[in-house]
DNA sequence: AAGCTTTGCAAAATAGAGAAAATATATTAA
DNA sequence: TTAATATATTTTCTCTATTTTGCAAAGCTT
């Protein structure tokens, strides 16, 4: 390892010389000298030390990536393509600004804070937390935070990042209902946040267009996959009462999809599906998922661009995103 | 930020008995102290700063993950599910050892080597690079590192986590030839490592089973997405002369397959496809598609497994994974 | 009681870099 | 010539935690 006393010793000046021409703030540095350190440095490849910089500088450069631990499926949250895609892009806008990615996939607000401390992390962004959990987050953690789908009552005092939930579930209701239908299930693994808000929205739509819609039709089906859920009894039964069903996920719509149709389903003669999402496979299944669509690299480039503004002491704001409604092929009018 | 020292000063002894405490190593401690000093640190809410040991230990606890970055697409390659996949358990097998993911998304040798010195890395995982960019890698870079979906000459210098590609490959050639399949194409937008293997096993196949095959059968399509890829005039007219596509990934055939049908192939009735990874909605799509399937969290264990062995001083060896033809609807009987 | 070991703790050195203060050198002005 | 002023560079301190060395007190042996 070469430090910046090697290269000074190389040279023969001063530690400080160095450090001064590798980001020469406030003092001067002759010419002369500073073509020899310059040489010096590329020849002898010094790299700067990160743990010394974060020592020194009492800062990072690390952006940590909150990840929620459920706990609950086996598979990691990557592997549902929206995150994959949203966590890629996040990496890609964190990079563009000089700083790192540390994914942090964590099971409670204290081992957040833990994490952040210990690194001493220049920004946080929180991406799938339960509304009680970044109530709480927010609540203790004094350094600049970015939270993305996070639905808290005080506006003021947060940033959060989201597209327009409540008015994806209000369009998939309006269009629901216009395509005839009146026995329809909404289905989320949450019943907070994001899912909540697009039921909210998703109930208005179909009252507006006279349907009647109450609380039991938003399924909560915790920790149970798309596959899985259809091997229940009573949701199979359930569901042999719906024409449709709209699922807060295009994940987990398409994970259902296809068990519903083994199970003897026929989608969408006898039941049409939607999702929220609009993955990059959602267009490829048969039937083409009808499905509410977010950009998800402009949510990413927000969410970085509201962490940064935050950082260089920028006001606080959040920001909400359009959502389109795509429609395709798994609804049919009844 | 509470340090050592305020825990030293709170109870009343040196820095170093704090030290011993948290880590009692080669020192002891009266127990009526080191109960002092425990209760000293759970009070004032301890966490060690990572920028500190990094620099008084000379490791990280950090573990690189370097994606490469073609710069070709515009899209992270996260987004390829099978990139979500791979690094979400790879995070989950790295937190399992009680150390960081640092998700590092290059575009050279020089700059992952100058990542790791910056972050003194503890390990390295290389997961898609080029053959002639992990050779150059393997060649300078001197710490543990584990590489994955690598073919490389001197197997004994290195090691490698893949799934048998070219057994894989063999496989699809075996089974499109028994499909009566004599028009073939194997599209990649790669001809080295991993989907040459795919190739030279799948031209074995069907070599194997008399199907004339010759090089000009393998097709790269770099830098171009599935669905531009049938844009132009000149691979539909090839297309057009096939009656079965091999892509070397999910992916890339799924996005391709949607684009094939708009374009007016009947798939499979006129063209047959397969892939390779066997992705979570590869099973949902009309038709259904067959393919090779790897398990990626088997792959993302056995490589932090190798990757912390090697860590440990524990000895250099390579493995490969068993794959598993899936067959579905895609590829019909000529 | 002299000499030894064990116990319990602290001081100092170390890790790599940044920042403030101090110092040396050169230039200009009086 | 001396003082004032730029300019160039070094010294010293700081950041937090580990590690090596040192040292006093207590306990043990002969």
């Amino acid at each position: 390892m070469i430090r910046i006393k090697d290269i000074a010793d190389q040279v023969g000046v001063s530690a400080t010389t160095v450090s001064n021409v590798l980001h020469g703030k406030q003092q001067r540095v002759s010419p002369e000298t500073r073509r020899k350190i310059e040489a010096a440095i590329r020849e002898m490849g010094y790299v700067p030390n990160m743990g010394a910089l974060m020592l020194a500088k009492e800062q990072s450069s690390i952006i940590g990536v909150i990840l929620f631990d459920k706990g609950s499926r086996n598979e990691p949250t990557l592997t549902d393509p929206y995150y994959g895609s949203l966590v890629g892009y996040l990496e890609q806008y964190i990079r563009d600004k000089k700083h790192y990615m540390l994914m942090l996939t964590v099971s409670n607000v204290e081992e957040i804070i833990r994490q952040a401390k210990a690194w001493n992390l220049d920004g946080l962004i929180a991406c799938n937390l339960q509304p009680d959990v970044i109530r709480h987050l927010y609540a203790l953690y004094p350094n600049p935070l970015v939270s993305l789908d996070a639905y808290l009552e005080n506006k003021e005092s947060y940033i959060n990042i989201a597209v327009d939930d409540f008015g994806g579930g209000y369009q998939m209701g309006r269009y629901l209902a216009a395509m005839g239908h009146r026995n329809v299930l909404m289905i989320s693994d949450n019943d907070q946040g994001v899912d909540h808000q697009r039921w909210l929205g998703f109930k208005k739509g179909l009252g507006e267009a006279k349907v009647p819609v109450s609380d039991k039709q938003h399924l909560l089906v915790s920790n149970i996959s798309g596959e899985r859920m259809v091997q229940y009894k009573r949701y199979k039964e359930l569901f042999r009462k719906q024409t449709a069903l709209f699922f807060s996920s295009d994940y987990y719509a398409l994970e259902a999809c296809s068990a519903l149709r083994e199970t003897g389903f026929r989608i969408p003669e006898e039941l049409s599906l939607a999702g929220f999402d609009d993955l990059f496979c959602s267009g490829l299944m048969t039937p083409k998922l009808t499905t509410i669509r977010q950009d998800i690299e402009q949510k990413a480039r927000m969410t970085v661009d509201a962490l940064f503004c935050l950082m260089e002491g920028g006001e606080k704001r959040d920001w909400v995103l359009p959502v389109e409604l795509i429609e395709r092929e798994s609804v049919r009018r009844v």
